[in-house]
DNA sequence: AAACTGACAGATATTGACATCTGTCATTCC
DNA sequence: GGAATGACAGATGTCAATATCTGTCAGTTT
């Protein structure tokens, strides 16, 4: 009946567009095939279940966010506190446009990432491991003081849960939080740095 | 009809009770009244609404906590950094352990203290004003690198939300919480130290 | 007369009949 | 004959009728 063939990524596509008019709760599978034009059978052709079907919105979403924060923190000729700082403040600008932007539409992905809670996990490892990386390079050229690289990330994502954790985003609406965020930046990388540094 | 005269705390605290059986929202003031073996109406020379009286429940509640923190933390003979260690390990612990021991009362008092976010914020001013004074101390006494004491009070409890924010209640169930709370408080502490520190 | 009651109006919550949704699959369509 | 359909069973959601709750107050109790 139609000329396109129905493929994955045109449901996902559809899917992302009904999250994003009727919300997380009211979203439906038929809806989805009602945008498509097609009947919700076909829909079940490509996704085996509703679930399924939504963790490959989130999926995408993190992709994009993952892609996004790659891009960003690419530049070289940094210092690794410059690099790590670098690091925080873009992640946390690119959350907090975000929410402030569309809150609904955060507030929507917010409950797919709940749902999908093995995605969202992965999505932690992957800033974890960012950091990580940066923490250790780091460590090696003796700009930050010895210590194991994975547990100091850990506490650096941990004590910055209030600017990128989405359980904050309410918070991220006043613009205190750059301050605040920068306070704490600030004293990680104090914390961080060699004694024989400035 | 009853020898005891009714007054505000016995009612506050069958209203405690009520939501301990119902929780948040199916508590309401004819169970109170009914606990009491009053009618409703006496609940209401008392407390002009029911805003009122819940306002009261966790009113009351935070107190406690707070008088629960300041004893702990009034033992002498600390240098600020101890104290500072002290104070934080103390209001996590007593947090983590309301949560865990009964969670879904936890949760109700979650739901009472964002409705109330008045006497909530007064709590956080009360938490705050503790870590200002432990870090004013300390710079004073040379244990701490100079600084704003507001700034970097607000950036020490910022840091550390992951770890006495309600809203990562689910996180304290986990025994890593733990170890990571101690490896952000070691950060924070190192990079609150004035240089010339060990 | 101070403390309490219970009937009341308006607001909010619960219920249960009805509608829609999810997931399956035998059948129809290119 | 592989892709799409639509009727279906069971689960979930919706909505209007019904019940309960909030807050008031004139009247009752002690």
């Amino acid at each position: 009946m139609r000329g396109e063939p129905l493929d994955a990524e045109t449901i996902v596509s559809a899917t992302e567009e009904v999250l994003r008019r009727h919300g997380p709760e009211k979203a439906t599978v038929v809806d989805v095939a009602r945008l498509l034009g097609v009947s919700h059978g076909s829909v079940y052709r490509h996704f085996p279940s509703k679930v399924a079907l939504r963790e490959a919105v989130i999926r995408r979403w993190l992709d994009r966010v993952r892609d996004e924060l790659t891009e960003a923190i690419a530049e070289p000729g940094l210092t690794q506190p410059e690099r790590l700082r670098r690091l925080l403040t873009t992640m946390f600008a690119a959350k907090w446009a975000k929410a402030r932007v569309d809150p609904e539409l955060f507030a929507t992905f917010r409950v797919l990432a709940i749902e999908h809670s093995a995605e969202s996990s992965a999505h932690v490892d992957f800033l974890l491991a960012q950091v990580r990386a940066v923490v250790a390079d780091g460590i090696a050229s003796g700009e930050f003081a010895a210590g194991e690289p994975d547990v100091i990330a850990r506490a650096v994502l941990g004590a910055t849960s209030r600017f990128h954790d989405p359980k904050h985003a309410e918070d991220w609406r006043s613009t205190e939080i750059e301050a605040d965020a920068e306070a704490v930046i600030e004293l990680l990388l104090r914390g961080l740095r060699s004694r024989s540094d400035t």
